[in-house]
This record gives C-alpha cells, structure tokens and sequence, in this order.
DNA sequence: GTCTATAAGATGATAGAC
DNA sequence: GTCTATCATCTTATAGAC
C-alpha cells in the first residue's frame, strides 16, 4: 500500500533547502551550488527539477504562500476572539524568527524585487494581498465586536500590522535578539487595542 | 580660491551610484562593473578608491548613517512639537521613496545581513541603535508634553516605529504606491497619538 | 587616477551518457 | 533522475603601463 505524499522527494528536499537559504541571504545570495552541496546532488541535476533559477524562485513563493494561506484560514476557522487570532497571526512571524532566525520570505522577497523574474514579483504581490485582505477582514470584525480598539480604517491598520512585522522580523535579526521582536510585535497588538 | 568641497569627485560619484544601486537591488546584486558602466570609468579603476567591495560597503552605509544622524539632530533640533517632529522623521522615509522608489539602506542591508563583511553588518546595526535612541527620546518627551499619548515603553514604541517604516518601504515598492507608504506612515503617527 | 591585461573562481545553464 | 563534461558570462581582484 502507497505511503503518504512522500516529502523527502528530491523536489521537496530542493524546496526545503532553498527556502532557508532564500528566508536567511536572501535569493540572489544562494546558487545551485548551495543547494546542491546541501542536498547531495549536483548542480546541474537541480536543472531536471527547476529548469532555471526562475522557476525555483516562482515554486518557492507560490508553496510559501499556499502554507500561509493554510495558516490563515486555520486561524480564522479557529474559536478564539479576535485579539487572540490576532497574537496567533503573531506568532507566525514570530515562529518564522525562532526558526533559525529566518525573515519572511514575502518580506525577503520584497527587498530582492526588482532583481526577481516578473512571474516571481506577481506571487510576491499576492502575498502581500492576502495578507493585507486577512488582517482587513479580522481587524473590521474586531471592532465591530469591541473587542480590538483603534482609530483609522482597518485597511490602514493591516497594512502598518503587516509593515510592523516585516520590518520586526528583520529589526530582530540585525540585532540578532528575538526579545527585540517580542517587544515591537507587543506594542503593535497593543496598538489596535488588543488587550492580552 | 577654492571652491566648496567637490562633491562630484570620482569617489563620491562612485559612491552616489553605489547607493542608489544598493537601496534599489541590495548588496549582492550590483557589481563593480555596474557601477564602472554609470559612472563612466573601466571596473578595475574602483578598485583604486575602494579596494575590496566590503570597503564600499562599510563607506556606504558609514555615509549614510552620518547623514542620517544629521538629519535627526536638524529635526530634534527645530522649534516644532513632538508631533511634528516625527512627522518630519517619517517624511525621511517617504522621501526616501519617492526618490525613484529607493528602500532606506539601513533595512535593505538588514536583509542582506549575513551576506555582508562584519564591520558593515556592524554599521548596520549602528544605525538601527540610533534610530531607536532618537525615536525613544522623542517619543518619552512627547508624552510626558502630553503631545503624544500611547501606552507602553517609549523604547517599543520606538522599535515598532522603526519597524512599521521599514516594512512600510518594503510593502509600498512591492505594490509601486506611494499611497501604500501614506496610508501605514499614516497610521504610525496616529497609533501614538500624533494629532496633525 | 585611470587604463589594459589577466587571473581564479563562481554562476546559471546545456548536451549527452548511464 | 543523476551524472560528467563543457560553456559563456560575470565577479572580484591584482599587476603593471601611462
């Protein structure tokens, strides 16, 4: 009988390994050679999986942003109140810090834009619309039911709720401290009246 | 007599491109013969004025920092209230991206972090702590002025400032509005209670 | 201070054998 | 699906002439 979706295929391992180097340096700071040294194979066989660099760039975020959709819709179908899927929302960024220090990769993305194949640059974008459209939706409700408190439309408190996290999780890198994390993403929930 | 320091000399030509270079598509992807190309010289003549590209880099964000500093000493040091303060430190950013949708150099290095020499990701950190500085004293004295009116330590409202502009730039080149950037920055000021 | 010439190594990529 | 071999190009950097 077929095992589950074996994830240790090959394609997976390349994803896997390219994620962490593209979250860490960023994706014109990583080669086939580093992934291939990491993964065990060599360079050119990367090509079978991932024709060019483009390609691996345009799996790479659509698979991101696929996960952080999932982990959206599963902390919106949750039964907490609003401020607490909003600390859960939190703490994705948060668990993306601890994890070896990794930045977003929408945020890392963002930073390398203009230097990415277009296709790459348009699943950036969407990242950043499903994020924004989230945060807009859970902001509005919360408010609505009095339990967030902030002044301003809800779209501009997502895309600062959004910005905040980005530019934390790169703030916490550079001074190589996740408390420097906790305590911008602790002043933002408290910002939209979040009281935890 | 002599004319005021030659601001066009070779080496702040080199300099002035580098920056923009490096603002727009970060540290690893401009080279030397991307800047040889602008500035008119053969790539191996830079190497007379910064001998190793880590020498660049450490002038580079050394520069900025010095005319950063400048700046928040002009604006702490002008008659307006608090509010108005910080809201010439945002227009910092703003311009920033305006000027042909350039990141600030202190968040885009932060992303590149651990690709750069030490003595430059040193500098970078430099900068971070002298935001911070500045924005934690600014933002205590404007609350106890009650021109400010926020809750939490100044020190995080400072981080979370620092942060939600960095992104804000992120977010707002990735979406090529500048009404992006206006409506997070927006949002800032009011999150600290900045009437303008 | 800028040039030509040159180097060693990296990079993304292809062809073709196994 | 992975390998070896090979490629053109780019990248940082040096030596030495002008």
């Amino acid at each position: 009988m077929p095992r589950s979706p074996d994830t240790s295929g090959t394609t997976d391992q390349l994803l896997d390994v390219a994620q962490e180097l593209a979250q860490t340096r960023g994706y014109n700071a990583f080669s086939y050679r580093d992934l291939a040294e990491r993964v065990g194979i060599r360079s050119a066989s990367i090509h079978h999986h991932f024709p060019a660099k483009g390609d691996l760039g345009r799996a790479l975020v659509a698979r991101y942003r696929d996960r952080f959709s999932d982990a959206l819709r599963r902390i919106g179908a949750g039964t907490g109140d609003a401020p607490a899927k909003l600390a859960a929302y939190v703490d994705l960024f948060r668990a993306t810090y601890e994890h070896g220090g990794r930045l977003c990769l929408g945020g890392m993305f963002a930073a390398d834009l203009p230097t990415l194949p277009t296709e790459v640059q348009e699943q950036v974008r969407g990242f950043y619309a499903d994020n924004e459209a989230w945060l807009t939706r859970l902001l509005d409700a919360g408010r609505r039911a009095s339990q967030l408190h902030f002044e301003g439309a809800p779209r501009d408190a997502a895309a600062a709720l959004l910005d905040g996290l980005e530019g934390a999780l790169l703030a916490a890198r550079a001074h190589g401290s996740s408390a420097r994390f906790a305590r911008a993403s602790r002043w933002l929930l408290l910002s939209v009246g979040a009281r935890s």
